[in-house]
DNA sequence: ACAGCTCTAGAACGAACGCTCTACTCAGAG
DNA sequence: CTCTGAGTAGAGCGTTCGTTCTAGAGCTGT
């Protein structure tokens, strides 16, 4: 995730600005020019750092936004040894994000995925991967928890699908309690394989 | 859902054609002249019927989606005594719906409702009270199964939320799978409150 | 026959879209 | 010093957007 310190660069501020903004409005409501301009550059410079247009800016902005949720998907999960109680953890502090943001900050690449389902493009490529990246962090958790293989995978697929829906019902309600609502049932579920 | 029968009016074409396309594309991704074109119908027409504009005549698709899911939900609902066995067979249903759709037709209110929420607009309402809807239905059939009034709602917002992200997951991976592992960790959960 | 209404039909408008293009700045290499 | 290439800057391209507007077709009641 690049230097934390240091201005960042001209192709930094645009993937990150081009982040936010994608998973705000998604993608075919994001313009480049508000891109460039949000991100205090100028068009040129989109086009410099990107020639390959709007779909390669959307491209390394939902890969950034991967990244970026797949580090607060391994911290939640390092830090409650049971795995419930990890996933409710992270439910919680999604809600409290969420919640923080106004409900516009929810998951970033959802928005962007739906919108290019008919085009199997790269963006879609890249939304799929962050998802199948998401369920092996929770995957892995849940096997060094003394998860049957079998179980780990499934699980794992239920607990990242039942968070990205979750938070958009919370968004849609305006509200943290579907996502905590979620956390404590999913912690009922990884805990009944105890 | 007015009448099966009769050639469909031309308000009727326009409200079912733009609950389609809104459902694939999203809200800003469709056109007014893309649905008017695919309706058969003329901008006129689609201006005289819906005065209030793109944002009107997307209320009154999102209304159609969500009744058109809610039946589908109640059927499913009824078919089975076993609450679990119910939503499991649900996530069955809409699996095999997403297949033969070419993983295109999924939930009919999450791409609109994420790129409204900015805009606290009418259509952003009407994706919240059909997720409601859609709770209370599964809310309902597990209070006629016993639940307590407490865990049926949190229950049924787990259910809703869990099947609308596994629909997005198993279209992005264009996989049945993620709905059907969803599907069973889903029964698994209800069925732990026997 | 005629007025009155619903609905159809599509040309036209200004704004915004993604993208291309040329012109410019400026630090470092020779 | 000149030269070069990376990066900045934005005017302008063609297209499409949502919306408005006028004109007329088709039907009904009188």
């Amino acid at each position: 995730m690049s230097q934390n310190s240091a201005p960042p660069s001209t192709r930094e501020r645009i993937v990150v600005v081009a982040a936010r903004l994608i998973q705000r409005q998604g993608y075919v409501g994001t313009g480049i020019k508000q891109i460039a301009q949000e991100a205090q550059a100028t068009l040129g410079s989109v086009y410099h750092f990107f020639p390959g247009g709007k779909a390669a800016v959307a491209v390394a902005a939902i890969k950034y936004g991967d990244e970026e949720f797949a580090a607060v998907l391994r911290a939640a999960m390092a830090a409650e040894a049971d795995p419930g109680a990890a996933v409710q953890a992270c439910a919680v502090e999604l809600a409290v994000g969420l919640r923080e943001s106004g409900w516009t900050d929810g998951c970033p690449v959802t928005a962007a995925a739906l919108e290019t389902l008919g085009s199997d493009s790269e963006i879609q490529r890249a939304c799929a991967q962050a998802l199948l990246g998401w369920e092996r962090i929770v995957e892995e958790k849940l096997l060094g928890s003394g998860f049957a293989a079998e179980d780990a995978r499934e699980v794992a697929t239920t607990v990242i699908s039942a968070l990205e829906g979750a938070e958009v019902t919370a968004q849609v309600a305006r509200s943290e309690e579907p996502l905590r609502a979620v956390g404590r049932q999913l912690a009922r579920l990884v805990g009944s394989y105890a």
